[in-house]
DNA sequence: CGATCTGTTGATGCTCATCAAATCCAGTGG
DNA sequence: CCACTGGATTTGATGAGCATCAACAGATCG
């Protein structure tokens, strides 16, 4: 069941039989949530943090005019939280994208494991540091890039981390966002999302059929969102999966 | 010298005598930068974690289209670079925004440090998860704020940040940066963020003379702007920098 | 098989980018 | 002290990219 982020974590470094025995017996029980569901809310305290095990789930904020913000897209292996074992309240929002499986690990099964699997611990804060990469990602994307090559970057992004999940079949995986929410990642309104995928179809860079995406000419695209997976740091990674990059 | 460094943890959690002076021991001599000169460089390899002490610096990267965003801007007492403890390379660069100077301490320290003084390593993990935080704040903002907001929220944070260093009087704050700076760092032109700065001008919610910023409503900046200091996570600073809030 | 969610297409307008020129300002050297 | 210089800011004119509004077509599901 913690197999996700077990092979989440593997993406930085290996673990002892030992170290995967504890990560596996501080697990809480697993909590499912449909899809729309909410996770966590802003100004929540949780006692305990959450894992990804199944399904996506995505980071967002609403701003006081009403407009929605997706922060973060997460794939099986994800934390949702683990900073709340530093600062005590979340300054945002998750949602299941999809119908999800979450763990949960206690806070002070957390600070048990901070002090006495440093190993373990350093993983858990390299998946913080990715996580920040990627946000700076994205605002270079928002802020700097028109809307074709944004989508292009993140459909790109999410290709790369799926198959660190494990979770492709070599250029193709299954892409549940709606266009909808591709946009309020991305800044863009739902209408505009369409055009620009169209876009993207016509010129033979992607292909969308019944929530599965393939990336048809792979090099091609990256050149054309500009992508460079480096930023993700799975320098550590399976050869196999770095092989592409 | 380090000052700064002890007043911006601080703002995370009071350290004992001996934790200081261990922070003060591991610091390597300061180094000077002018305004404009890189501070590390993408791909980078850094064997020590930098220390911003006097000055302000930014980090940023440039798209393959040439295109400059902004991704952060340090104040006195931030880090440039505590996650090449966890990663080895940098993934975006950094340069001073003013002449400024620099403490560094060697990486072996930082380890010597994470396994023998876990409440000074605690806070270096804090200052990390409020980099992620603002993040995700100037997200939203580039993603769901038009301009005048944008540039009025970054005004209010960097009020509050450099309050939190001791570096305003009052509401006004010596404030470095260019109309073509700010632009960068909330992806709109230097010709734009004239004509916003302008409209705040004019409806007195600041005024600007020789790099000085004085915010004259704040009340009604704040509401103009939608700016929340939660996500500053300032919750343990001192009650005389809370109480604004 | 209607109801609802998702995606597509068209028309129009606003925000902001771009290009260009003028002004202001701080610093420099004669 | 003043002329010169280069950077920063301001202002105007024009246009592109994207938002918004609206209607419709498919897809999905009870």
């Amino acid at each position: 069941m913690i197999d996700n982020v077990i092979k989440k974590l593997e993406n930085y470094q290996r673990f002892t039989l030992e170290e995967k025995n504890v990560l596996a017996q501080f697990m809480g029980p697993a909590r499912r949530l449909e899809k729309g569901d909410n996770v966590l809310t802003e100004k929540g305290n949780p006692q305990e943090v959450n894992v990804l095990i199944e399904g996506w789930a995505a980071r967002y904020k609403i701003t006081k005019e009403g407009r929605f913000q997706t922060l973060a897209f997460l794939v099986p292996g994800d934390f949702c939280d683990i900073h709340i074992t530093l600062v005590d309240r979340m300054d945002h929002s998750l949602y299941a994208v999809t119908p999800a499986k979450f763990c949960s690990i206690a806070k002070q099964k957390i600070e048990v494991l901070y002090e006495e699997y440093p190993r373990l611990a350093r993983a858990f804060f390299w998946s913080i540091i990715v996580d920040e990469s990627i946000l700076r990602e994205w605002l270079v994307n928002i802020g700097s890039r028109p809307a074709d090559q944004r989508i292009a970057h993140l459909l790109c992004e999410l290709l790369i981390r799926c198959r660190a999940a494990g979770l492709t079949d070599n250029h193709g995986y299954d892409m549940p966002l709606t266009q909808q929410q591709l946009g309020e990642a991305m800044g863009i309104t739902p209408v505009h999302t369409s055009r620009v995928i169209t876009r993207l179809r016509n010129a033979g860079l992607i292909s969308i059929a019944n929530r599965r995406l393939e990336i048809l000419d792979w090099e091609e695209m990256k050149e054309f969102a500009e992508f460079e997976p480096n930023y993700l740091h799975l320098d550590h990674a399976e050869p196999s999966l770095v092989k592409e990059f």
